[in-house]
RNA sequence: CGGGAUGUAGCGCAGCCUGGCUAGCGCACCAGACUGGGGGUCUGGGGGUCGCGGGUUCGAAUCCCGCCAUCCCGACCA
C-alpha cells in the first residue's frame, strides 16, 4: 500500500481474492520454506522444518502405539519392477523421473526416482513374507519422494516432498481393511487434534482412487478461501500389489494365498494446510502443538533493563521451558517491542508474553494471544500453570473456529441448478446425491471444476438387496443416487 | 503441457517505448547516537554479472532471437 509497508504484513488479507498471493507471501516472510535452483523445489528452512519434526513425532507416536515400526527403502526403483502393477504405473508414469546414467555410463535398466514406493516395499515384503506367521507386517517409512509436477506451489504441491508412507501386509481382507480404516481415524484424530484442522474423512470413488488400490479413502480439510485440501489418504490394495510382486504365505489351511496390503500417507502438505485453515490479515497462526516457538517473551526495553526485566524474563523462559513449553526470549536490543509484536504475529507464535518495569513492580506480566489479540494481564504467581492453560485454550479454538467456519461453508443441494450457482459464487463443499457413476461426475467437474472429494464413512447410502441404488435422484443425472457425496473445488 | 504476465541490490519497484554521463528510489542491511508498552528518529555508510546465452550496434538494462525461472488462468496431480 504505502512504501513503508512492504517491510510489513498488512497486506497479507486471505479475506481478498488474492489468496493465493497471500499464501505465497506468508510462506516466505514467515520464513517456512523459499525457492531454490531446481524448478518446484522448495528448500524447508528451520522454522518451517521444526513444524514439520513436530507433524512427524505426534504422527510417529500414534504409527507406534498402534504397532507400527519404522524402516528405510532405497530411493531407486528399477524400471522392470515400476511396470509390474499395470495400473499402478500407469497412473504415476507422467510422473516419474528417470537416472539413465551413473557416473559417465549409461545404466543397463533406468532406475525410477521412486513417486511412492509400493513397488520396493512389495518387493521385500514378497521376501520376507511365507507363513501366516509373518503377518502382520505393519511398516511405516518417513521418506523424500519425487513426483514431476507441471504446476507447482510450496508445501502445497512441490516437485519433491517429504512424507511418511505405511505399508502393511495382512493374512485377510478384512484385516486389511480394517487396518485402512484405523488408520483413516487415526489420521483424522491427529489433523484435529494436533493441527486444530477438522476433516471429512470418507472413500474416495473410483476415479480418484490411488493408482492399483481397490479402495482408498481421504481426509479432507477446507482451507480459507473455500478449496479443498486432500491432507492424508489410506488406500486397501487389496491382493493387487501382492499379485504383482507374488507376496504370497502359507495360510492357517496350508493353502498357498496372496497378502492383502495397505499403504497410507501424509506429507509436508499438511503444513500447507495449517497456514491456510488458520492464517489471518497478519499471518501465520500456528496451533500450539506444533508451533516451533509456543510463547515467544518480549521484554520492554526501557533504562536498565538488562538489570532488572531480563532477569526476571529469563527466569521465567527457564521455568517454561521446563515444564516442557517451547519458549524464545527475544532479547535482541535491535527492534522494539512494537517490532516484535508484529514479526512474531506474522511468524504465528500462540502467545505472547510481555514484561516491562511496571509489569514487575506489579508482579505481572501481559498475556496476548495470537488468535483473539486479547491482552491480559497474569500475576507472576502461577504463571507456568496459566500458560499451559492458555496454550490449550488456543488450541480449542482454533479448531472451534475452522470447525464453524467449515459450516457456514457447507451446502446441501439436490438439484444441479443450484449446485452450480453455489460453486460459481460461494467456495466451500456442496453435500449432494450422487448417482455413483463416473461419468456423471467427471461431466460435473468439467461443468463446474468441482471434483468429489469423498463419501463420508457416516453419509447417507442408499442401496437395496440386490444392491441397486435407491436413493433420491442424482442432483447431474437424475438417477438413482448410491450415496451422499462431498464436492468442492480442490488444492 | 496450452493461454497470459513478470524477471533490475535481501524485499518492493522506477528506468526500457524513443539505445549514450558513474543504473536510481523506498524498505531491509552496516556503524554511531538518541530511543523503547504496537513495525521509532537522526547522521554516516555498504551492497548490482540489470534472469541466462547469443545477436544487432561505435555503444545494450533498453532493440532482436533462444533458453530458464516465477506468478495467474486452464488440463494433470498428495
Amino acid at each position: 500500500m504505502t512504501e513503508k509497508k512492504d517491510a510489513l504484513v498488512t497486506e497479507i488479507t486471505p479475506q481478498t481474492e488474492d489468496f493465493s498471493q497471500w499464501y505465497l507471501d506468508v510462506v516466505r516472510r514467515a520464513e517456512l520454506a523459499d525457492y531454490s535452483p531446481v524448478k518446484g523445489c522448495m528448500v524447508i528452512r528451520p522454522y518451517g522444518y521444526a513444524i514439520w519434526e513436530l507433524i512427524q513425532q505426534a504422527l510417529d507416536r500414534r504409527f507406534k502405539a498402534t504397532g507400527h515400526v519404522n524402516a528405510y527403502f532405497p530411493l531407486f526403483i528399477p524400471q522392470s519392477l515400476l511396470l509390474r502393477e499395470k495400473e499402478h504405473v500407469e497412473g504415476f508414469a507422467p510422473q516419474v523421473a528417470w537416472v539413465t546414467k551413473g557416473g559417465d555410463e549409461q545404466l543397463a535398466e533406468p532406475l525410477a526416482i521412486r513417486p511412492t514406493s509400493e513397488v520396493v516395499i512389495g518387493t521385500m515384503y514378497a521376501k520376507w513374507i511365507q507363513s501366516w506367521r509373518d503377518l502382520p507386517v505393519l511398516i511405516n517409512q518417513w521418506a523424500n519422494v519425487v513426483r514431476w509436477e507441471k504446476v507447482t506451489r510450496p508445501f502445497l504441491r512441490t516437485t519433491e516432498f517429504l512424507w511418511q508412507e505405511g505399508h502393511t501386509a495382512h493374512e485377510t481382507a478384512e484385516e486389511a481393511q480394517e487396518e485402512t480404516l484405523k488408520i483413516l481415524e487415526l489420521y483424522r484424530e491427529f489433523a484435529e487434534t494436533e493441527l486444530a484442522m477438522p476433516v471429512v474423512s470418507g472413500e474416495k470413488s473410483e476415479s480418484e482412487k490411488f493408482a492399483g488400490a481397490s479402495r482408498t479413502y481421504s481426509i479432507e480439510a477446507l482451507m480459507g478461501d473455500g478449496r479443498a485440501m486432500q491432507a492424508g489418504t489410506s488406500h486397501n490394495l487389496g491382493q493387487n500389489f501382492a499379485k504383482a510382486f507374488e507376496i504370497q504365505f502359507q495360510g492357517r489351511d496350508k493353502s498357498l494365498q496372496h497378502a492383502w496390503t495397505t499403504s497410507w500417507g501424509v506429507s509436508t502438505r499438511l503444513i500447507g494446510g495449517v497456514i491456510m485453515t488458520h492464517g489471518d490479515d497478519s499471518g501465520l497462526i500456528l496451533p500450539p502443538r506444533v508451533a516451533p516457538y509456543q510463547v515467544v517473551i518480549v521484554p520492554i526495553q526501557r533504562g536498565n533493563w538488562q538489570e532488572t526485566v531480563l532477569p526476571r524474563a529469563q527466569s521465567i523462559r527457564d521455568e517454561l521451558v521446563k515444564s516442557g513449553v517451547r519458549v524464545f526470549l527475544d532479547d535482541r536490543d535491535a527492534y522494539t517491542p512494537g517490532w516484535k509484536f508484529a514479526e512474531w504475529e506474522m511468524r504465528g507464535v500462540p502467545l505472547r508474553l510481555e514484561i516491562g518495569p511496571k509489569d514487575i513492580e506489579k508482579g505481572q506480566v501481559v498475556l496476548v494471544r495470537r488468535d483473539t489479540r486479547e491482552k491480559a494481564v497474569a500475576p507472576m504467581a502461577g504463571l507456568t500453570a496459566h500458560v499451559g492453560v492458555q496454550l490449550e485454550t488456543i488450541q480449542r479454538a482454533l479448531l472451534d473456529r475452522a470447525l464453524k467456519f467449515r459450516e457456514e461453508h457447507t451446502i446441501r443441494e439436490s438439484s444441479y441448478e443450484g449446485f452450480k450457482q453455489v460453486m460459481d459464487g460461494r467456495p466451500g463443499f456442496v453435500v449432494s446425491p450422487w448417482c455413483g457413476d463416473t461419468a456423471c461426475e467427471a461431466q460435473i467437474k468439467a461443468e463446474t471444476q468441482a471434483t468429489l472429494r469423498n463419501i463420508p464413512l457416516d453419509a447417507a447410502r442408499w442401496s437395496d438387496a440386490e444392491g441397486r441404488a435407491t436413493g433420491p435422484p442424482c442432483l447431474k443425472c437424475g438417477r438413482p443416487a448410491v450415496a451422499e457425496a462431498w464436492f468442492a473445488k480442490a488444492y
